[in-house]
DNA sequence: TCCTACGATAGACAGAGTCCAAGTCAAGAA
DNA sequence: TTCTTGACTTGGACTCTGTCTATCGTAGGA
Protein backbone atom coordinates (compact mmCIF):
# COMPACT_ATOMS: atom_id res chain seq x y z
CA UNK A 1 0.00 0.00 0.00
CA UNK A 2 3.08 2.02 0.12
CA UNK A 3 2.38 2.83 -3.69
CA UNK A 4 -0.95 4.71 -2.70
CA UNK A 5 0.63 6.49 -0.31
CA UNK A 6 3.08 8.07 -3.06
CA UNK A 7 0.23 8.28 -5.06
CA UNK A 8 -1.65 10.83 -2.40
CA UNK A 9 1.71 12.38 -1.75
CA UNK A 10 1.51 12.96 -5.48
CA UNK A 11 -1.48 14.54 -5.05
CA UNK A 12 -0.47 17.12 -2.83
CA UNK A 13 -1.69 15.13 0.30
CA UNK A 14 -0.05 16.27 3.38
CA UNK A 15 1.45 13.16 4.83
CA UNK A 16 0.28 12.94 8.72
CA UNK A 17 0.54 9.84 10.69
CA UNK A 18 -3.64 9.37 10.86
CA UNK A 19 -3.80 9.58 7.14
CA UNK A 20 -0.64 6.75 6.65
CA UNK A 21 -2.60 4.50 9.51
CA UNK A 22 -5.77 4.33 7.67
CA UNK A 23 -4.61 3.61 4.46
CA UNK A 24 -2.38 0.89 6.44
CA UNK A 25 -5.63 -0.59 7.64
CA UNK A 26 -7.08 -0.73 4.45
CA UNK A 27 -4.09 -2.70 2.66
CA UNK A 28 -5.18 -6.73 1.51
CA UNK A 29 -7.76 -8.53 -0.17
CA UNK A 30 -11.15 -8.78 0.34
CA UNK A 31 -10.99 -5.86 2.84
CA UNK A 32 -14.33 -4.58 3.27
CA UNK A 33 -14.15 -2.94 6.95
CA UNK A 34 -16.82 -0.58 8.12
CA UNK A 35 -15.71 3.12 9.33
CA UNK A 36 -15.82 1.86 13.41
CA UNK A 37 -13.64 -0.95 12.07
CA UNK A 38 -11.59 1.09 10.66
CA UNK A 39 -11.24 3.28 13.58
CA UNK A 40 -10.36 0.75 15.59
CA UNK A 41 -7.77 -0.70 13.91
CA UNK A 42 -6.11 2.40 13.61
CA UNK A 43 -6.66 3.10 17.06
CA UNK A 44 -4.87 0.04 17.77
CA UNK A 45 -1.50 1.47 16.47
CA UNK A 46 -2.72 5.58 16.63
CA UNK A 47 -4.86 5.51 20.15
CA UNK A 48 -5.33 9.32 19.42
CA UNK A 49 -7.14 9.38 16.22
CA UNK A 50 -10.58 10.33 16.17
CA UNK A 51 -13.72 8.98 14.90
CA UNK A 52 -14.28 12.17 12.54
CA UNK A 53 -10.59 12.04 11.03
CA UNK A 54 -11.08 8.45 9.98
CA UNK A 55 -14.23 9.47 8.31
CA UNK A 56 -12.89 12.42 6.63
CA UNK A 57 -10.04 10.62 5.01
CA UNK A 58 -12.21 7.75 4.53
CA UNK A 59 -14.25 10.25 1.62
CA UNK A 60 -11.35 12.15 0.31
CA UNK A 61 -10.32 8.59 -0.56
CA UNK A 62 -13.75 7.81 -2.36
CA UNK A 63 -13.43 10.91 -3.95
CA UNK A 64 -10.01 10.43 -4.90
CA UNK A 65 -11.02 7.38 -6.50
CA UNK A 66 -8.70 5.18 -4.28
CA UNK A 67 -11.70 3.38 -2.29
CA UNK A 68 -15.14 2.61 -3.01
CA UNK A 69 -18.27 2.50 -0.93
CA UNK A 70 -20.21 -0.66 -0.52
CA UNK A 71 -23.99 -0.84 0.73
CA UNK A 72 -24.15 -4.48 1.78
CA UNK A 73 -27.48 -4.09 4.59
CA UNK A 74 -29.58 -1.47 5.35
CA UNK A 75 -26.20 -0.89 8.23
CA UNK A 76 -22.82 0.83 8.06
CA UNK A 77 -20.96 1.19 4.87
CA UNK A 78 -18.28 -0.68 4.15
CA UNK A 79 -14.89 0.82 2.55
CA UNK A 80 -13.60 -0.91 -0.44
CA UNK A 81 -9.72 -0.58 -1.17
CA UNK A 82 -10.06 -2.61 -4.33
CA UNK A 83 -10.80 0.26 -6.63
CA UNK A 84 -8.99 -0.37 -9.91
CA UNK A 85 -10.13 -3.81 -10.78
CA UNK A 86 -14.06 -3.85 -11.35
CA UNK A 87 -16.06 -6.06 -9.34
CA UNK A 88 -19.10 -7.79 -7.45
CA UNK A 89 -19.76 -8.80 -3.91
CA UNK A 90 -20.95 -11.85 -2.35
CA UNK A 91 -22.44 -11.46 0.89
CA UNK A 92 -23.09 -13.88 3.53
CA UNK A 93 -26.56 -14.06 5.18
CA UNK A 94 -25.48 -15.66 7.91
CA UNK A 95 -22.35 -13.81 9.43
CA UNK A 96 -22.07 -10.85 6.61
CA UNK A 97 -18.84 -11.84 5.39
CA UNK A 98 -17.90 -10.22 2.24
CA UNK A 99 -16.07 -11.55 -1.26
CA UNK A 100 -15.03 -9.98 -3.77
CA UNK A 101 -16.07 -11.89 -7.16
CA UNK A 102 -15.80 -11.57 -10.83
CA UNK A 103 -18.67 -13.16 -12.67
CA UNK A 104 -18.73 -13.55 -17.00
CA UNK A 105 -20.29 -11.32 -19.07
CA UNK A 106 -21.75 -7.66 -18.61
CA UNK A 107 -24.89 -7.16 -16.58
CA UNK A 108 -25.94 -4.10 -18.27
CA UNK A 109 -25.94 -5.64 -21.68
CA UNK A 110 -29.19 -7.60 -19.75
CA UNK A 111 -31.49 -4.27 -19.40
CA UNK A 112 -33.25 -4.02 -22.62
CA UNK A 113 -33.95 -0.74 -23.94
CA UNK A 114 -37.49 -1.02 -23.70
CA UNK A 115 -36.71 -1.87 -19.55
CA UNK A 116 -34.27 1.55 -19.12
CA UNK A 117 -36.94 4.31 -19.18
CA UNK A 118 -35.06 6.23 -21.40
CA UNK A 119 -32.39 6.82 -18.44
CA UNK A 120 -28.40 6.50 -19.05
CA UNK A 121 -27.48 3.62 -17.68
CA UNK A 122 -24.15 3.82 -16.68
CA UNK A 123 -23.46 1.07 -13.73
CA UNK A 124 -24.66 -2.51 -12.74
CA UNK A 125 -23.66 -3.72 -9.17
CA UNK A 126 -24.07 -7.12 -8.13
CA UNK A 127 -24.97 -8.45 -5.28
CA UNK A 128 -24.82 -12.29 -4.37
CA UNK A 129 -26.20 -13.94 -1.20
CA UNK A 130 -25.89 -17.54 0.00
CA UNK A 131 -24.20 -18.83 2.99
CA UNK A 132 -20.62 -19.35 3.50
CA UNK A 133 -19.17 -22.99 4.50
CA UNK A 134 -18.94 -21.87 8.07
CA UNK A 135 -22.49 -20.84 8.29
CA UNK A 136 -23.69 -23.79 6.20
CA UNK B 1 -55.02 -2.98 -2.95
CA UNK B 2 -58.15 -4.23 -1.50
CA UNK B 3 -56.76 -7.82 -2.04
CA UNK B 4 -54.14 -7.26 -0.01
CA UNK B 5 -56.67 -5.59 3.21
CA UNK B 6 -58.49 -9.12 2.42
CA UNK B 7 -55.47 -11.18 2.75
CA UNK B 8 -53.94 -9.56 6.11
CA UNK B 9 -58.01 -10.22 7.13
CA UNK B 10 -57.72 -13.47 6.46
CA UNK B 11 -53.78 -14.04 7.67
CA UNK B 12 -55.56 -12.77 11.54
CA UNK B 13 -55.02 -9.04 11.42
CA UNK B 14 -56.99 -6.82 13.17
CA UNK B 15 -58.00 -3.96 10.91
CA UNK B 16 -57.12 -0.91 11.89
CA UNK B 17 -57.27 2.83 10.39
CA UNK B 18 -53.56 3.08 10.78
CA UNK B 19 -52.85 0.07 9.17
CA UNK B 20 -55.43 0.92 6.31
CA UNK B 21 -54.11 3.53 5.57
CA UNK B 22 -50.16 2.55 5.62
CA UNK B 23 -51.72 -0.36 3.22
CA UNK B 24 -53.14 2.11 0.84
CA UNK B 25 -50.10 4.57 0.55
CA UNK B 26 -48.23 1.68 -0.29
CA UNK B 27 -50.56 0.93 -3.44
CA UNK B 28 -48.87 1.49 -6.89
CA UNK B 29 -46.58 0.37 -9.82
CA UNK B 30 -42.65 2.07 -9.25
CA UNK B 31 -43.36 2.57 -5.25
CA UNK B 32 -40.28 2.84 -3.15
CA UNK B 33 -40.98 5.20 -0.54
CA UNK B 34 -38.73 5.62 2.81
CA UNK B 35 -40.59 4.95 6.08
CA UNK B 36 -40.55 9.02 6.58
CA UNK B 37 -42.55 9.16 3.25
CA UNK B 38 -45.01 6.75 4.37
CA UNK B 39 -45.49 8.59 7.57
CA UNK B 40 -46.21 11.75 6.17
CA UNK B 41 -48.44 10.72 3.51
CA UNK B 42 -50.21 8.22 6.11
CA UNK B 43 -50.36 11.26 8.16
CA UNK B 44 -52.08 13.77 5.61
CA UNK B 45 -55.14 11.07 5.63
CA UNK B 46 -54.51 10.43 9.20
CA UNK B 47 -52.88 12.95 11.42
CA UNK B 48 -51.99 11.52 14.65
CA UNK B 49 -50.73 7.88 13.17
CA UNK B 50 -47.47 7.97 15.08
CA UNK B 51 -43.89 7.03 13.18
CA UNK B 52 -43.56 3.41 15.65
CA UNK B 53 -46.76 2.65 14.14
CA UNK B 54 -45.65 3.06 10.99
CA UNK B 55 -42.34 1.63 11.41
CA UNK B 56 -44.11 -1.58 12.97
CA UNK B 57 -46.68 -2.37 10.20
CA UNK B 58 -43.88 -2.19 7.30
CA UNK B 59 -41.99 -4.57 9.64
CA UNK B 60 -44.72 -6.89 9.45
CA UNK B 61 -45.59 -6.46 6.04
CA UNK B 62 -42.20 -7.45 5.19
CA UNK B 63 -42.26 -10.15 7.46
CA UNK B 64 -45.60 -11.63 5.17
CA UNK B 65 -43.32 -11.46 2.54
CA UNK B 66 -46.25 -8.78 1.04
CA UNK B 67 -43.50 -5.68 0.89
CA UNK B 68 -39.80 -6.03 0.64
CA UNK B 69 -37.22 -3.34 1.49
CA UNK B 70 -34.68 -2.48 -0.59
CA UNK B 71 -31.75 -0.33 0.22
CA UNK B 72 -30.64 1.68 -3.18
CA UNK B 73 -28.11 3.89 -1.13
CA UNK B 74 -26.60 4.08 2.46
CA UNK B 75 -29.24 6.46 3.80
CA UNK B 76 -33.00 5.13 3.94
CA UNK B 77 -34.70 1.64 3.30
CA UNK B 78 -37.12 2.09 1.14
CA UNK B 79 -40.26 -0.01 1.05
CA UNK B 80 -41.49 -1.74 -2.15
CA UNK B 81 -45.20 -3.12 -2.69
CA UNK B 82 -44.00 -5.04 -5.38
CA UNK B 83 -43.00 -8.21 -3.71
CA UNK B 84 -44.70 -10.65 -5.74
CA UNK B 85 -42.87 -10.29 -8.94
CA UNK B 86 -39.31 -10.54 -8.95
CA UNK B 87 -37.59 -7.66 -10.05
CA UNK B 88 -34.27 -5.53 -10.14
CA UNK B 89 -33.90 -1.68 -9.83
CA UNK B 90 -33.17 1.39 -11.48
CA UNK B 91 -31.78 4.16 -9.98
CA UNK B 92 -31.11 7.53 -10.98
CA UNK B 93 -27.57 9.06 -9.32
CA UNK B 94 -29.46 12.70 -9.27
CA UNK B 95 -32.42 12.18 -8.10
CA UNK B 96 -32.47 9.06 -6.73
CA UNK B 97 -35.88 7.78 -8.54
CA UNK B 98 -36.39 4.28 -8.63
CA UNK B 99 -38.02 2.50 -11.80
CA UNK B 100 -38.75 -1.64 -11.48
CA UNK B 101 -36.61 -3.63 -14.55
CA UNK B 102 -36.90 -7.06 -15.31
CA UNK B 103 -33.55 -7.68 -16.83
CA UNK B 104 -33.25 -11.09 -19.12
CA UNK B 105 -30.94 -14.24 -18.16
CA UNK B 106 -29.73 -15.20 -14.88
CA UNK B 107 -27.08 -13.25 -12.65
CA UNK B 108 -27.00 -16.22 -10.72
CA UNK B 109 -25.62 -18.23 -13.89
CA UNK B 110 -22.83 -15.98 -14.63
CA UNK B 111 -20.97 -16.85 -11.28
CA UNK B 112 -18.49 -19.41 -12.03
CA UNK B 113 -17.86 -22.17 -9.00
CA UNK B 114 -14.18 -20.57 -8.87
CA UNK B 115 -15.88 -17.32 -7.48
CA UNK B 116 -18.21 -18.73 -5.14
CA UNK B 117 -15.69 -19.82 -2.63
CA UNK B 118 -17.76 -22.70 -1.62
CA UNK B 119 -20.88 -20.20 -0.86
CA UNK B 120 -24.11 -21.57 -1.35
CA UNK B 121 -25.49 -18.51 -3.62
CA UNK B 122 -29.46 -18.28 -3.49
CA UNK B 123 -29.87 -15.10 -4.92
CA UNK B 124 -28.50 -12.22 -6.99
CA UNK B 125 -29.62 -8.61 -6.67
CA UNK B 126 -28.96 -5.87 -9.31
CA UNK B 127 -28.50 -2.35 -8.89
CA UNK B 128 -28.58 -0.44 -12.00
CA UNK B 129 -27.29 3.60 -11.76
CA UNK B 130 -27.23 6.39 -14.19
CA UNK B 131 -28.79 9.20 -15.00
CA UNK B 132 -33.21 9.88 -15.72
CA UNK B 133 -34.31 12.04 -18.88
CA UNK B 134 -35.07 15.10 -16.37
CA UNK B 135 -31.41 15.06 -14.78
CA UNK B 136 -29.38 14.21 -18.10
C1' DT C 1 -72.74 -3.96 25.64
C1' DC C 2 -68.64 -5.46 27.86
C1' DC C 3 -63.85 -7.44 28.03
C1' DT C 4 -59.45 -7.95 26.96
C1' DA C 5 -55.63 -9.00 24.24
C1' DC C 6 -53.72 -6.84 20.50
C1' DG C 7 -52.39 -2.55 18.55
C1' DA C 8 -51.16 2.59 18.82
C1' DT C 9 -48.69 6.23 20.93
C1' DA C 10 -44.97 9.39 22.78
C1' DG C 11 -40.75 9.69 23.87
C1' DA C 12 -36.34 7.78 25.35
C1' DC C 13 -32.60 5.50 23.34
C1' DA C 14 -29.03 3.74 19.95
C1' DG C 15 -26.17 3.46 15.70
C1' DA C 16 -24.23 5.78 11.80
C1' DG C 17 -22.68 9.77 10.01
C1' DT C 18 -22.00 15.11 9.59
C1' DC C 19 -20.54 19.57 11.13
C1' DC C 20 -18.11 23.10 13.67
C1' DA C 21 -14.92 25.97 16.44
C1' DA C 22 -10.65 25.62 18.35
C1' DG C 23 -6.15 23.73 18.61
C1' DT C 24 -2.07 21.40 16.18
C1' DC C 25 1.46 20.55 12.98
C1' DA C 26 3.58 19.33 8.01
C1' DA C 27 6.23 21.31 5.01
C1' DG C 28 7.84 25.23 2.37
C1' DA C 29 10.34 29.84 3.12
C1' DA C 30 14.04 32.25 4.94
C1' DT D 1 17.41 25.41 11.83
C1' DT D 2 13.55 28.11 12.93
C1' DC D 3 9.44 30.50 11.47
C1' DT D 4 4.92 30.75 9.40
C1' DT D 5 0.67 29.47 7.85
C1' DG D 6 -3.03 27.10 6.01
C1' DA D 7 -4.26 22.38 5.92
C1' DC D 8 -5.41 18.87 9.16
C1' DT D 9 -7.18 16.93 13.59
C1' DT D 10 -10.07 16.85 17.49
C1' DG D 11 -14.16 16.39 20.72
C1' DG D 12 -18.48 17.10 21.02
C1' DA D 13 -22.88 18.66 19.49
C1' DC D 14 -26.11 17.60 16.14
C1' DT D 15 -28.97 15.04 12.46
C1' DC D 16 -31.04 11.11 10.55
C1' DT D 17 -32.78 6.50 10.71
C1' DG D 18 -34.49 3.08 13.32
C1' DT D 19 -35.69 0.38 17.85
C1' DC D 20 -37.72 -0.24 22.31
C1' DT D 21 -40.85 0.34 26.25
C1' DA D 22 -44.51 1.72 29.29
C1' DT D 23 -48.96 3.20 28.95
C1' DC D 24 -53.27 4.03 26.72
C1' DG D 25 -56.98 2.80 23.39
C1' DT D 26 -59.92 -0.08 20.72
C1' DA D 27 -61.38 -4.10 17.34
C1' DG D 28 -63.89 -7.69 17.49
C1' DG D 29 -65.57 -11.77 19.87
C1' DA D 30 -68.65 -13.43 23.94
MN1 LIG E 1 -14.88 -5.48 -2.88
MN1 LIG F 1 -39.19 -2.42 -6.85
ZN1 LIG G 1 -21.13 -16.88 7.11
ZN1 LIG H 1 -33.08 11.94 -11.93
Amino acid sequence: MSDLLERLRGRGWRMTAQRRVVAEVLDGDHVHLTADEVHARAAARLPEISRATVYNTLGELVSLGEVIEVATDGRAKRYDPNAHRPHQHLVCSGCGTVRDVHPHGDPLADLPDAERFGFTVSQAEVTYRGLCPACA
